[in-house]
DNA sequence: CATCGGACACTAACCGCACT
DNA sequence: AGTGCGGTTAGTGTCCGATG
């Protein structure tokens, strides 16, 4: 079959512009989603005492006092709504005007305290389980769990919870060592939502460099090249064969010059995984503003100061 | 216990040939 | 001229065991 390319141009520009349009409408669904869950956090933090110390102290689960009203409230509650440990989220927290208030935590506790809730091995069980004990804690939960913080937070989030990932991020950048300017850097420089998966779990072997509103962002920096055989300048772009493999974003920061690299100028792209071409891992973006992957791609510029905007965080 | 170094992994940079 | 693509090279970081 023969394709006329300057038809296959046009539909990719096409596509290209449904994309960038695409992109609009997903923040704005993000943004949406990210009031949502902030409301769904802020609920959490006041239902939950903060603690300053790393543990919950394991010997005062359960540890009622012998007259403690919420106790028999949340057994008579117990015994007419528990089905299981995600009934925890069914509790009518607000019904009651009791101190100390009665929280998610306390109604586990004091299930778990009363056999309502049988230890089982199962992922859920352990991640809640964790989440009591950790107060949420992200970082000291994927420690305990020895499972990676994806997995733990969407678990969190399927228990009915909201994983707190500015607490994370913050915890990471603690004991972060500083490597210099680089394009990563940059990123978190723009988008300061953004969690950093790149350092400290690779075990799974993420294939991005951070999470933004639950979409994974692949962060690299290029400088162009040089091709000896024609004396063109592109930037070569690789990325996973594999759709599954992919990141739903790919951040290009692309170097003008090869020595300043991030310290001179240097253009944004942020490509969707649907822009990429399928069954390729590679391919190459032309300097030359008139070659054809210099136009697809360049449709995917971002202004650096919109991309937190691009990527569904808040103005 | 700290630290050194080799094996290994990852990534950007680069090469060169093929094809249109 | 422009692109596709498989491959190599170089630089850097991590892991882990040997060593003192």
């Amino acid at each position: 079959m023969q394709i006329n390319p300057i038809t296959e141009m046009k539909t990719e520009c096409v596509i290209a512009d449904v994309l960038t349009q695409e992109i609009k409408q997903t923040g704005s669904r993000l943004i949406k989603m990210r009031e949502n869950l902030n409301a769904y956090h802020q609920r959490q933090v006041n239902a939950t005492p903060p603690t300053k110390n790393k543990f919950v102290n394991q010997t005062n689960i359960g540890g009622f006092a012998e007259d403690d009203p919420r106790e028999r409230i949340i057994l008579d509650w117990a015994k007419v709504h528990y089905k299981d440990y995600t009934s925890i989220n069914t509790f009518p927290f607000h019904q009651y005007d009791v101190k100390p208030k009665i929280t998610a935590g306390v109604v586990y506790l004091c299930l778990k305290k009363h056999s309502f809730i049988q230890q089982n091995e199962t992922t859920e069980y352990r991640v809640m389980d964790a989440y009591f004990r950790f107060n949420g804690n992200l970082q000291y939960m994927c420690e305990d769990l020895g499972l990676t913080v994806w997995i733990v937070a969407k678990t969190v989030e399927k228990l009915g919870y909201s994983p707190r990932w500015h607490e994370y991020r913050e915890s990471r950048y603690a004991t972060r060592s500083s490597s210099g300017t680089s394009a990563e850097m940059k990123f978190k420089q723009l988008v300061p939502e953004a969690v950093d998966m790149n350092e400290d779990y690779r075990e799974n072997n993420p294939v991005y460099d951070f999470i933004v509103n639950e979409k994974t962002v692949d962060v690299k920096e290029l400088t162009a090249l040089l091709r000896k055989d024609s004396k063109q300048q592109y930037y070569d772009f690789k990325f996973p064969k594999n759709d599954e493999e992919r990141a739903d974003f790919y951040c290009l920061f692309l170097c003008h010059d090869k020595q300043a690299r991030m310290k001179g100028s240097f253009d944004v792209l942020l490509i969707p995984q649907e822009a990429l071409p399928i069954n390729k891992g590679q391919t190459q973006i032309s300097v030359n503003e008139t070659a054809n992957s210099h136009k697809f791609f360049y449709q995917f510029q971002v202004d650096p100061t919109s991309l937190a905007y691009m990527l569904g965080c808040e103005p």
